[in-house]
DNA sequence: GTCTATACCACGATAGAC
DNA sequence: GTCTATCGTGGTATAGAC
């Protein structure tokens, strides 16, 4: 028997997908009709605007996202959970050509309305402060080199993250985002 | 009298600063026939494709921030190069709604011809190839904290800042780019 | 070099039948 | 819940007069 989906999570799924690859602004009704295989008009009925399909995609992405984090083992190593993170970004380049879609729809955010904005900044805040909690443990085990108090050096290491992931595609290259791994890690 | 400028420059001018802004699908020759005050047609005898149009800006933006880049006193210690880099990179986010142009692109890079796609990764490398000689300087004098090879930490800190930027906007807050320089600045 | 006029297509969105 | 049909708008681009 065939796994179904129902329409609306194909929707979503396919939305998600395109806007990693070509942002809001980059996808269409009329993409997601074709590969989803109804009408504009039915897209319309589960998400009445284009708005409410993006913060939709958000909050589905984001329980995604968050849900692995939590399920990374809390008694490993902070380098080895630092190792968990990447790979865990890694993933999301998908076939090289995607990029987190929170750091997409940051580039797009002046066009998108403010509950789109405060969703975006809570995945940005969550991610933030799981590395913090990483940091301060790797600072005490002296297993990562932690420069600064944990919540500010952490706000950085994920914006190099994003930054990371956005050149990892553009050089088509992962080794960008790997390197970000080892420029926080401390090999005594 | 009147500094004039021409009006292909002009276009130039406001399509940089449109696309800091909303990106490459964010903005329309309407726009830029709103902002200079010539129709579109007439924008198309300058620039006849959009694609043009994008080339040329990512060229003219690139010259500009790297001519800045090479006005820095190369006889600074590294972390007073670093605060300067910085405020090179502060200076793009204008009232706060702008992103470096080539992140913005680097984000949109899917929908873009390959000559934006070189020109894009050629910028990335000229910042990274300046970081190195940076921080290679910074570890030298004990000044910065430069965990690995000096190009290689350069890509991380030249992501970070690109990532930094991109929070920046979200968050309506020039401080996180100002932490990446304290992530990397070594106080004895 | 700038204009008017227009072609042509894609877009988000809605009304209403089934 | 999905469809057909359509509306209005905005997009890139071109032809041709001035």
């Amino acid at each position: 028997m065939e796994p179904t989906t129902t329409v609306r999570d194909q929707i979503l799924d396919h939305a998600i997908t395109l806007m990693m690859l070509r942002g809001y602004n980059g996808f269409s009704y009329r993409d997601l009709s074709g590969l989803v295989g109804v009408k504009t008009s039915s897209i319309h009925y589960y998400f009445p605007s284009k708005d409410d399909l993006v913060l939709e995609a958000v909050n589905q992405y984001s329980s995604g996202i968050l849900a692995a984090l939590g399920s990374i083992d809390a008694s490993l190593r902070a380098d080895q959970k630092l190792s968990k993170y990447t790979k865990l970004f890694g993933r999301t380049l998908g076939e090289g050509d995607q990029i987190c879609l929170c750091g997409m729809l940051a580039a797009d955010i002046e066009a998108l309305p403010d509950n789109v904005r405060a969703a975006v900044q809570a995945f940005f805040k969550a991610n933030e402060s799981w590395l913090a909690k990483m940091l301060a443990q790797g600072a005490k085990e002296g297993t990562l080199n932690v420069n600064g108090k944990p919540e500010h050096v952490a706000r950085t290491l994920y914006a190099a993250y994003q930054g990371s992931v956005l050149a990892s595609r553009l050089f088509r290259t992962k080794a960008r985002l790997e390197e970000v791994e080892t420029s926080w890690k401390l090999s005594k």
